[in-house]
DNA sequence: ACGTCAGTTGCAAAGATTCTCAACTGGTAA
DNA sequence: TTACCAGTTGAGAATCTTTGCAACTGACGT
């Protein structure tokens, strides 16, 4: 078999690699202060495998230092979105669903019946996305893939 | 000349085919009721240029018919989009915007300087998503890419 | 044309997100 | 270590979006 698999889960590796990138270092690098309330909020979107939406983390926030505004988390995940550590999800009019964004960059399957979502890269699509982008004349700084589909139905 | 461009433009081309597709029909296929309401909201978005929110699109609606709700329109503008027959855009924390998806798909590439849109298409791209939802069990029922990028600066 | 009924609507209320602003606090430089 | 100040926070108001429900109305069959 000797197949370059255009695709490749990388939700499945995310327990195997437990690397927590170090996001203090990378966020005061980009001239970002770290203060109480978003150690915390970054440490709970760390240590969690769900997607939470802005009022669970405050939830979890505020058990740990019942100050934390839930202002102030929706301004860290903004913060956070922008800077690429987090990925929002927004489904069907309900609340936006953060995660981190586990170094490495890939794009989401979301179904959209469950809201269940598949995390997937294809370097060629990455390819093509920077081909085009070059000839409109731009640098991508990130981009968002996102497909809404449906469990393929077997003809039964 | 015998390239086949892996994208092209479609932005461009928005005010030399003025072309208005059929939404009703289209809709109506799709099992959408025609009311009132809908056919007032697709008309105002099919004769602008611009990129209104919401409340815009309210104003403008009940100049026309005063009995019409904002919610109605929230829902509407939920429905097109579902239906692909409109784009969402949400600007930095402001309210989403939206415009017609002129009959064809197609994906943007926004400046994130200046908040400017191009439309592109790459059937590529697209012809991948469909393999990687394939191999993951998955029909794509749509779909959503945005590159966020910064003119090309020319060395100088 | 007419009745039927599931899909829609308007309204009000709830829910989600952003904003304003005075008080506070990291990071820096002395 | 201390003082300073631009960036950040908490609280609540303001804004944006979705929802529940009773009344209404397209689309279809007769």
């Amino acid at each position: 078999m000797q197949l370059t698999s255009i695709w490749r889960i990388v939700g499945v590796m995310k327990h195997a690699l437990n690397q927590k990138p170090d996001y203090e270092k990378e966020l005061r690098k980009a001239g970002v202060r770290i203060t109480r309330p978003r150690r915390i909020i970054i440490d709970i979107l760390t240590s969690t495998e769900d997607h939470p939406d802005a009022m669970k983390i405050f939830h979890r926030a505020i058990e740990i230092d019942d100050s934390i505004s839930l202002s102030t988390v929706y301004r860290t995940m903004n913060l956070l979105e922008e800077m690429g550590a987090i990925h929002r999800h927004a489904f069907n009019g309900g609340p936006s669903r953060f995660e981190q964004a586990h170094g490495e960059h890939h794009d989401h399957l979301i179904d959209i019946d469950t809201g269940a979502v598949v995390e997937f890269k294809s370097d060629k699509i990455e390819k093509l996305q920077e081909e085009i982008a070059k000839s409109l004349g731009y640098d991508i700084v990130h981009h968002r893939l996102e497909l809404y589909g449906r469990k393929t139905r077997h003809s039964s």
